[in-house]
DNA sequence: AATGAATGAGAGTTCATTCAT
DNA sequence: TATGAATGAACTCTCATTCAT
């Protein structure tokens, strides 16, 4: 499901059965940990708590507090990509596609706020991910941007500034319409505003 | 110059010149260690350092770290609207006054790295103030967007979904093009391709 | 070939060949580790992966940490008395014996680095067997200078002060010319530099 | 009184009055911990604990335990020698000298047991600094006897060699003599057996 | 006889904050 | 108004040891 290397324990020792599922509950509890309290006040102690496991349990499985960190954000990445890009292939034109990706994003965001609450804080913690977290996501982007306006579905422009300018849109909007909304979820009708909007940036006939 | 209420001692009393100044010294060392080093690594020591001042001294007209983060945050947030609309004030048109907002915004980038790197550590550090920076930062903008449409300068649309839109395409586009840039600035060639891509997004004839 | 007994099982039960063998390597493995790293970075660990062993064999063959030090300075006491003693022997004279003596013991030094290493820390990590070490070897010095003293080779002295005195030669000019030397051995200029000192100590004709 | 530089703070900033106190009184906790727990079980806590003071108040004066072993080793090396030297020094001749100069080794022995349990930890904790110890010690030492076999006082002899082995006697002979003793200092029947030897040694007429 | 996952106490160190001067 | 020594809780991480398999 994930394109992540199979996960062996911090001395690259394959994971038995147990061994796997122990580093699962370490990392979801970590996720949990990081999206609700922050990178700096997610603590190991807090981390290993949740996941029911004894503090040095952790250094088992991860080489540090970093390391879980940048394992998540590889996890999370991974996921939003699949997620967004398998529900985005059922449109039959790219400007439907699009759309769908939007929706997908904002479903995901919703699931998983910890996408946002833990990318956002890379950036001193892990710049390095935080860039390859863009750069992935970016790439297939701009590929089927490209096509697309070899297709004439879309106005001839920028493939690369038009997708960093289109992931912009999603964060943003995602951010306020998901995260800060009370129901949790991005409404129809800001949905169908956005649909507009879309429609131009994209510059659809 | 600001709409910050004229700053006092921690215990309220206004302040002497002395006193203003050296509460000057420690706000822009602080922008200058969080933006450097990210909230958590800024530490008051580094701070007063930086300000040359001794640790004690900050107390006097700082309640507690997360007192100036919050200062910060709204000094950078008045700086930058007001660098922007002024710059932006001298289009002829809505068109023009949102390619040179765009321009300006980046250009304070560069000059103010911190804008960006507190900003987003602020979701943990202090979520009233992050959503507070992007409201404030919204406000005068849906106006305008509005009175445009009135107008017919650009497409009609919903004015705060589109001013969502536009400042997330600002913030990831300004994240590449400024802060990943190796000169640390856009070049005109990003800027021409991003002036077709906003004047789809507005609607423009 | 050594005096201690025949080892067992943590629990007091003979070991078989196999016991037996793992039980060295562990021995082994852990000169090397306490002589490379000290006693207290030596971990468990270490020790084992050295031995090629899984952690929890080693309390197999040692009820703790310190049970395995002194083991070990048990066996090397054993091992540098009989590999000096042997060498010694050979001397036709107690002058001769003696410098012989010295030779092997700087020889012996230089093929085991963990008889200084791993003594000099016994101090805190086991007093006891810091004492008997140094008890151990002098017993059988002790009689052969008092026998000496008697067919008239050397002159009259306190024998168990001369003991220490000889003990704290070799021990210190060991340290200087075979530990910290270059190539790890003394050279024969300071060997015969020593031999007349030696010699006076003795108060040899 | 020592030749060790004014101390500072951690920062490198002159101490004030109370500073210096304080830092002295770590200082002092740190000898009798290291000498009576040893590098290892003399943590922090048991440190500061000792001196009074709270456990962050440690890292003002040091950087790190290391650092405090360091200071330690320094100040007691600087200490010894100029005990040494002083009583030393009274001796008409080198051999008066050398007797007079291992009967105040003995007694600073005796009051400072940490010299030797701090020192020969100091192997693996700081190697760099016990070569130091050794080295410095035997500086002054070559000379004096380098200026006595020159003055016929005492025989030929490669006086590195002889300085090292010297040293070697007054270590072994006051671990047993001192160190292990009852009654925590040399008798008066063991401080003349040895007299012998060193004049032995030494090859006085 | 051997494994290796799990434990949990305790280590060294940092740092926001206080307060006597 | 400013200082800087002192605090102590909290942090990340290590490691000797246990025990179910």
């Amino acid at each position: 499901m994930t394109d992540v290397a199979a996960p062996t324990s911090v001395d690259g020792r394959p994971l038995s059965r147990r061994g796997l599922d122990t580093r699962r509950r370490l990392l979801d509890a970590a996720e949990k940990c990081f999206s609700e309290l922050g990178y700096h006040d997610a603590s190991i102690v807090k981390i290993t708590e949740a996941a029911g496991v004894a503090q040095g349990t952790f250094y088992l499985y991860f080489a540090s507090k970093k390391d879980v960190f940048d394992e998540l954000v590889l996890d999370l990445n991974s996921r939003v990509r699949h997620y967004v890009n398998e529900r985005a292939q059922k449109g039959a034109t790219r400007v439907e596609q699009e759309l769908l990706g939007f929706r997908a994003y904002f479903d995901f965001t919703a699931e998983h706020p910890a996408l946002y609450r833990v990318i956002r804080q890379a950036e001193f913690v892990s710049p390095e991910f935080l860039k390859r977290h863009y750069e992935r996501f970016s790439e297939g982007y701009v590929e089927g941007l490209r096509a697309a306006m070899a297709r004439g579905e879309i106005a001839d422009a920028d493939p690369e500034m038009l997708t960093w300018a289109l992931m912009g849109i999603a964060e943003l909007v995602g951010m306020r319409t998901v995260l800060w909304s009370e129901n949790g979820s991005i409404s129809d009708d800001d949905l169908e505003a956005l649909a507009t909007i879309i429609e131009r940036t994209l510059g659809a006939a």
